[in-house]
DNA sequence: AATGAATGAGATTTCATTCAT
DNA sequence: CATGAATGAAATCTCATTCAT
């Protein structure tokens, strides 16, 4: 397996495997319980083998942030294609992150995992987007795109794309630890805040 | 000490000491970072101390967790008490909540450390709450006063109350990590968000 | 065990265990064979005093070295002060060389395996003398001495520094591997040499 | 490959080719340095191509320590034929060894490395020559050969075999650390120092 | 009240080697 | 002829905890 050369099957077999298997470890025994010894024992094979197709516990981690990101971030753009209304966007943001995090809450949840607790040796975070967050700017975008046309109310894009993205990130943990988490109507419940939230209107006492 | 005395002055005070000690690492080197060790060199003690104070680690993380709480919890229903109204009482919630995380940063940052990361032997969160969570429990009932006193407008108040504490708990972490954040801006906008989502409104275009 | 406060005498004691068993494991076994596991054993300790008196495998060795240098280095400097001359001092350096080298050759063969195996992450020697060898430079100036003094004959002083100190070098393994090895009669036949090639002389046939 | 039978083209080119990279290494990084996979990686092979062209690591080191030592020696060998008296015999000994030296700085700092080194599973040097060394029997066999002749002075051949010896062994290891060595200068020294050592002689001042 | 000393469990990683293809 | 795959042993090091003083 050198750099550079096209994986075998096998290969790329076994690395998505010990990726998958890192991800259920990830989300249900957290950051400090997935060791290596822990990811091979689930993956029924030696530590060895995870080093072998990882140079290392740190390259198995970023491979799978950059994997999960990577189909998230998919899934979103072709998603968004397919609206052109800042509102409709904007919907469609919420409802395929959530979507999507349905259908891949481990997944979600091992990255969150490894973002939030993995380190490099100075103590920094390993994972944190150096400058500004690309994922939040991505959304504040999307918000500042509706103020553009004329179609969202005046707000501070910056402090709600946090909001909404909060509101999003929360539910992975939610997902895996409470099984009764019923994501329809949290996804319903979060569309229509915001769509309160950004969308021109005039309360009802103010009339 | 034994169980049921009083503790001495000193006693608390170096129990004290440790805590703070333990927050000051939680909050810049992560829980991982936070080894006995690490904790008993920044108080300028050996690491028996800490364990002679606290019967282990995990008592001394149940400490802070619970010492912080508790000391949140109090902040919290002193501001509640002052308003009437559930409008002003919601506001009153998100500001002296964010009022709190201003001016306790790593205490939260250490509390949401220990919480999403402690475990016991079987692997489940330490801190996790059973059951229902009594901090959202609590938020959720806000919202349903309001709904029932006629103020607020029909929402689904479990998830709207999910939405609004992960927009507040976000918020410790970006504290310590980002310096620029701006909490102020960012307590208006969420006021905004909250009256917005929670109000009994018309929007613009339907009227 | 603070840095900058006096050891205790179990701490230096216990230090100076290890140390010596370290010696001994080095001498015997190698530097390969050297690992912390073997020299706990050694010791009758386990793996983990020795990291508590010792912040890793490569202070421990960094200790040895700088120990053993030492007491060479004082030895050494003792015997030339009591010499005047330069063919004098040149031979109480030898003497006082191999001399050492017969009480401590375990020591000194314990040096020079880590300082010939010793590697840091780079890959270059850990001990490696920077620039000049200080050792070497030593004795290339004493050599100076006695030419400045006209007390030797013409000769490439700093060639003939490694030339002596290989010889005096090799021992420390020949004590170690072969016990018949007689050091009384080598330094005889070293001194004689050393003389024959310092000492201003004619050849019998140049007569 | 059957044991006894001629090795075809291939099979010893890629063998030297092997050997080569090993010797490299060896010399770059020492004896620790020198794993399988960097010696594979180097050669631009696989790890088990090692193993199948040698029986394993032992067979390897070994095979570079014979090869060089079997040049090394036919070289000198050859040199030696070619005078008769015993100061001529000597002075083309040095001569000699430091010049293969000189171009096989390399390949005999790697013997240097794994001689010194490799140890069996009983923690015994793998290449301690058992009984008597016979390189050094040689070189002391010279010098009483010139001693018998009435060319040398009576001397302890021994014990300045040793001497001799040691002068040439501490070269390969400073042509590949100091590039600026002047190997030239150096065997002029040695050259004289080898002579005022043997040849029967008067010191200026007995005269 | 405090601490130094010691330990065992477990983490990551390196490496020579075996095996099937 | 060559290689990828897999493994187990061993190495260094971290850490929470116990014990005697």
């Amino acid at each position: 397996m050198q750099a550079g050369q096209v994986p075998t099957f096998t290969e790329s077999a076994r690395r998505t495997q010990i990726m998958n298997c890192a991800i259920e470890v990830l989300a249900e025994s957290g950051y400090s319980g997935a060791s290596l010894a822990e990811i091979a024992r689930r993956a029924g094979i030696s530590k060895s083998v995870v080093l072998y197709y990882f140079s290392g516990k740190d390259d198995l981690l970023a491979s799978v942030v950059s994997d999960v990101y990577g189909r998230a971030g998919q899934a979103i753009a072709e998603s968004l294609s397919r609206h052109v209304s800042p509102g409709d966007k904007i919907a469609a943001y919420v409802r395929t992150n959530l979507h999507f995090l349905e259908e891949h809450a481990a997944e979600i949840h091992a990255v969150v995992e490894i973002v939030s607790n993995a380190r490099g040796a100075d103590g920094t975070h390993s994972f944190a987007p150096q400058g500004e967050d690309p994922v939040l700017a991505h959304l504040e975008q999307l918000l500042r795109d509706g103020q553009d046309s004329g179609d969202f109310r005046t707000f501070d894009a910056h402090h709600l794309a946090i909001i909404i993205r909060s509101a999003i990130d929360t539910v992975s943990g939610r997902l895996v630890v409470d099984p009764s988490f019923d994501l329809a109507a949290y996804t319903r419940e979060l569309l229509a805040v915001v769509e309160l939230a950004t969308v021109t209107h005039r309360t009802e006492d103010s009339s």
